[in-house]
DNA sequence: CAAGAGCCTG
DNA sequence: CAGGCTCTTG
């Protein structure tokens, strides 16, 4: 065909098109697999013969084996020779110790012999240190000695380099941490020729074995069981604590009522009013407090904006007490024995409850302080103005304790989801999985300054867990679980198609949280304790930037992360949704190869950072994927059906083929695939057929032709795919 | 070095 | 579909 003639003629200015990826990799890939060792083999061995001479050396000073050793490991951490002064070193070492006393750095030669032809032989230095009698006995031939043995030398280079190995493999397994392990010599080049796959696959193995060290996860497993420990036993306590403050301040509430009901019960307006004014700031305070933080209907938060409001309450009435009192003083000049004691009893009152409050508070900030030493100075020592309380305190005063109960409310409602976050998400032994969960949109002006979201709020507010009436409600119970608060976030963005249903909410394993949090969690996780700085997205509450940059740790550049807040747009979702999913189906019967501007252009209703765009792009990617295997699939199946010639091959609505790509891209087939589609499809699976038919095939990278040609015959994406709600108007049309 | 394609695996 | 990997390119 000429197509695969021409398509070096192919460009793609837009985007780099690299459609001629298919690397030779799977079989007989001695290209490959020579360049890779050459270049392990370099990098292990930048010196090249000045290390083998320090290697030899080393191989006689036992004094100085374990510095030398670890230099070496340093250097060079899985070259093999390092490994000889072991401890445990077996008896065939000690021979060779001995001989390579005599023969000088017999081994080491080798090596550097092996290394100095490297460029083009680079097997060479394999078939010097594998077990093959004969290529050993290449290799020493040079170097052997006429008093030994022929024999000798075979067999004790052969034991050697068996047990050396074999060290050599506990040591590397043993050294987790070193990040180019590359010990791959002289097993897969037994025969001199390469295993067909083993390069590759080894390879990989070793990579993949280098992540998380088995001890370190469970230390770290060990470390987040007691940390788990800790806290609940530290929630216990202030739960108590809070308790007990409740009670308190009923009482004081109480008793200030009494108090004041005798005092004032001759005065009806004085306390009419008092009590509407006390009712219109409770409410301000409950709407204030809602709109602060989304959190708030949580229990601990719940819970805490009740006192506060209780104290707030307590206060007013306290102001309106006194001031009602200076009135009358004023009027009257009584002194009256009642208002003496009045006064009295509220200035204990106050000293009481800022006393309990301040104890609370400092219990809290010690504790969270403590749990978690990414936030030692989040927010200073706190102190309670208490010798402001005077007779003719001003009202400021009042106003300052507000703010700094406010303040404290605040920090202790975005704390203890930090600490929730910590305490189940523990559980799972991946930690960070559900962290970035807990990114949610920074506090005060959401639920009340973004409509289009009240509707994902209730939702979320209505949840089980927390539709309590919460002050009477034990104050710390089960919160929220960590995953669904995630997915509640994230749907509260915009996300009208949750697939999160009501029934279903309190089940964190009914949560359908691949699309919208792969992206974070796979960042996240895979950044194990990688907290970075952060800014934080609210410059009044630090505590919570800090938490927060704590929590979302990285995904992609914390600048967009950053940029991700109410304030950046209602439409603006951070997540792909399965709708965009969707979307990106049906996108892919007009593309294969979506530029990562057309994808933004494309998803404009999401905040692209470079999570988004990757994830984008593997979408289409798995979707090429599934394509490519659905189209070789059918063009053998027609090849072995007898089909000879590429004319019988079509593809029309009713091909199986056809329906087997609609399935996936369009499965509930509510939406018109365009001809384009067809013929494209068409041309693919003939393509795939001939190639097969001229046993291209064999080429490892036959396919790339087919993609290159592929990936030209893309067409315009309609322009109605480039609305947010694009999918209501194409498939309700 | 980052982006991105493709391959493989789960 | 996502993650991890290799590899290429600008």
């Amino acid at each position: 065909m000429p197509d695969h003639d021409s398509i070096a003629l192919l460009t793609r200015h837009t985007k780099r098109r690299r459609v001629d990826i298919g690397v030779k990799r799977t079989v007989g890939t001695s290209t490959v697999f020579t360049k890779a060792k050459v270049k392990l083999f370099s990098a292990m061995n930048p010196h090249g013969s000045d290390q083998d001479i320090e290697c030899s050396v080393v191989q006689h000073t036992d004094g100085d084996k374990s510095n030398v050793l670890r230099k070496l490991l340093k250097r060079a951490n899985s070259y093999e020779d390092a490994m000889m002064p072991f401890p445990g070193a077996t008896i065939i070492s000690q021979l060779l110790k001995n001989n390579a006393t005599k023969n000088g750095s017999l081994e080491l030669n080798l090596q550097a012999s092996g290394l100095s032809s490297a460029g083009s032989e680079a097997n060479q230095e394999d078939a010097c240190s594998n077990s093959s009698r004969e290529s050993a006995q290449e290799c020493l031939s040079p170097f052997s000695r006429p008093s030994m043995s022929q024999f000798d030398v075979d067999r004790l280079c052969d034991e050697h380099l068996r047990a050396k190995r074999a060290r050599v493999e506990n040591i590397i397994r043993g050294m987790s941490h070193s990040p180019t392990v590359a010990l791959r010599g002289g097993e897969n080049d037994r025969d001199g020729m390469q295993q067909p796959v083993s390069p590759r696959e080894s390879y990989r193995e070793n990579k993949r074995k280098q992540k998380l060290p088995q001890q370190q996860q469970q230390s770290f497993q060990q470390l987040v069981t007691a940390r788990k420990e800790q806290k609940r036993e530290e929630r216990r306590q202030l739960k108590q604590q809070l308790e007990d403050m409740q009670k308190q301040l009923r009482q004081l509430q109480e008793k200030f009522y009494q108090i004041y009901d005798s005092t004032d019960s001759e005065n009806d307006e004085d306390g009419n009013m008092s009590e509407d004014s006390m009712q219109s700031e409770t409410a301000d305070t409950r709407a204030h407090d809602r709109s602060d933080n989304e959190m708030s209907d949580l229990d601990p938060g719940h819970f805490l904006d009740r006192a506060r409001a209780l104290i707030r309450e307590q206060e007013m009435a306290a102001e309106n007490e006194k001031l009602k009192r200076d009135g009358h003083s004023r009027k009257s000049q009584g002194p009256t024995n009642l208002h003496a004691e009045g006064k009295q009893l509220a200035e204990t009152l106050k000293q009481q409850l800022n006393s309990t409050m301040s104890q609370v508070v400092d219990s809290v900030v010690k504790m969270f302080s403590k749990s978690s030493h990414q936030l030692p100075q989040v927010f200073p020592p706190i102190q309670i103005p208490q010798a402001r309380f005077a007779v003719n305190g001003e009202n400021h005063n009042f106003h300052t304790t507000n703010q700094r109960l406010q303040c404290f409310g605040d920090v202790i409602i975005s704390n203890p989801l930090n600490t929730f976050a910590n305490m189940h998400v523990s559980n799972s032994s991946d930690q960070t999985e559900a962290l970035p969960l807990v990114v949610r949109k920074n506090s005060s002006e959401q639920s009340a300054s973004t409509p289009s979201m009240g509707g994902h709020h209730s939702s979320l507010h209505q949840s089980p867990l927390s539709a309590g009436p919460g002050f009477s409600s034990p104050a710390f119970r089960h919160p929220l679980p960590l995953p669904l608060m995630a997915y509640s976030f994230q749907s509260s963005l915009g996300n009208a198609s949750s697939t999160v249903s009501g029934k279903d909410r309190s089940s964190p394993e009914s949560l359908d949280l691949t699309r919208e949090t792969t992206c974070l969690r796979t960042k996240v996780s895979s950044h194990h304790m990688n907290h970075r700085p952060c800014s934080p997205m609210h410059p009044s509450s630090t505590a919570e930037g800090l938490s927060l940059s704590l929590i979302k740790s990285e995904c992609g550049d914390l600048q967009d992360m950053a940029d991700i807040s109410p304030y950046s747009g209602n439409t603006i979702q951070e997540g792909l949704s399965p709708n965009h999913l969707k979307k990106a189906k049906l996108m892919f019967f007009y593309t294969r190869y979506p530029s990562s501007n057309m994808l933004k252009m494309f998803f404009s209703d999401v905040k692209f950072n470079r999570c988004i765009t990757s994830q984008l792009i593997k979408w289409f990617s798995n979707f090429r994927e599934f394509y490519y295997i659905q189209m070789e699939k059918f063009a053998r199946q027609s090849i072995n059906d007898g089909v000879t010639s590429t004319e019988e091959l079509t593809v029309s609505r009713d091909s199986e083929l056809f329906r087997a790509l609609n399935m996936h891209y369009n499965k509930a087939n509510d939406f018109e695939v365009p001809e384009r589609f067809l013929e494209v499809a068409q041309i693919t699976l003939r393509e795939f057929f001939n190639a097969i038919v001229a046993g291209k095939d064999v080429d490892p990278s036959w396919k790339k032709a087919i993609y290159k040609v592929i990936c030209k015959l893309d067409s315009e994406v309609p322009e109605v795919f480039k609305s947010p709600n694009c999918l209501q108007e194409l498939l309700h049309e």
